[in-house]
DNA sequence: TGGGTCATGTAACCTGTTACATGATTAG
DNA sequence: CTAATCATGTAACAGGTTACATGACCCA
């Protein structure tokens, strides 16, 4: 259920529509957490009927008519019960493509298996790249107990990922290409 | 669509019911790819309406009848298919539910969120020594140019991986601890 | 003899993905 | 002038989760 709580996170910080909601989630979350617009409209939906979120249909000219959203109180309650549920079961969840073609990667031809492991790395070094890029322009903050910079741990976990992935990559690389 | 092409590898290896597959599962894939029992029986109906499997009923008297899944040729193609794909969009999903937390982890106190990544530390450490184990129990192999052993790769990336959580972990846990 | 677990699965629901629709505005 | 992109969303389908059903056998 991290979606629809990643949206009442947005929502308590500011109202907006599905489709801001959307751009804010590629802006900042979308960096640990991806989710389409679709999903977004949907989930609102259910939201509202649940009564975390009320909406407004806002009269446009220029552009489609918008329903912008706010939270409403038992939806910051929600959030708050979420944030603080001490369940671990759901935070430890796995599920990777990548490893589920390698277990199997015997059927194919080593040089294909390379070429995949190459082009992963490759990728993994871009969307790391840009994750430096953008923390970089956020640049300077200064944190304190009062408030510890959380954003931050999220980036440096995507960072470290990336190097973890990539270091990963290299060793297989070379243990595949070592072999005799 | 993973799953669907993680029963095709494990069928290719033997044919199999639904509920030997899910055993399977549990005992190999699941380092890396959670599915659940249910889930599989679905993935086994629309596979056999794509022709990708057969499956005979077997009478049985002491336990229920079951129903024995076989891969076809279409099955083994697919597979085939699959690996050689070179598309990595797929691969690099990324979406963690304790991140989702961190990056709200402002409107809770300090202390809940200490807590919590105590607890996520502690199942990760739990994790990682269950897979030791059994990887161990599997025990020595050799492996060449002719067979390189996969699994061991993806069981070293699945050790690395909590490695890498519970550094980050322990990192994050003495920034806030040390927070002025 | 009553509660677990083995061995099979089904049903209902929730979450994620892909494809499409529409009218304005902007870029080449 | 045409194609892309912005700003809104809807619909259909695929994949994942939770809960339940059934009859045998095994353990205390």
């Amino acid at each position: 259920m991290s979606l629809k709580h990643g949206i009442l996170g947005l929502l308590s910080l500011n109202s907006a529509s599905g489709y801001d909601l959307s751009k804010l989630f590629s802006e900042s979350l979308n960096y640990f957490w991806m989710a389409n617009q679709s999903q977004i409209y949907r989930e609102l939906d259910k939201m509202e009927e649940g009564g975390w979120v009320l909406s407004e249909k806002i009269e446009q000219s220029a552009r489609p008519n918008k329903r912008v959203y706010r939270i409403t109180q038992a939806g910051s309650q929600e959030l708050l019960n979420w944030l603080k549920d001490e369940g671990i079961d759901q935070l430890m969840v796995i599920r990777s493509p990548l490893l589920m073609k390698i277990f199997f990667a015997g059927k194919i031809d080593r040089a294909d298996v390379i070429k995949l492991l190459i082009a992963y790395r490759a990728e993994c070094e871009k969307q790391q790249q840009t994750i430096k890029e953008e923390v970089a322009q956020i640049g300077y903050f200064e944190e304190s107990a009062q408030k510890p910079a959380y954003w931050k741990y999220t980036t440096n976990y995507c960072i470290e990922y990336y190097n973890f992935l990539i270091r990963w990559a290299t060793d297989t690389l070379s243990s595949l290409t070592n072999l005799k």
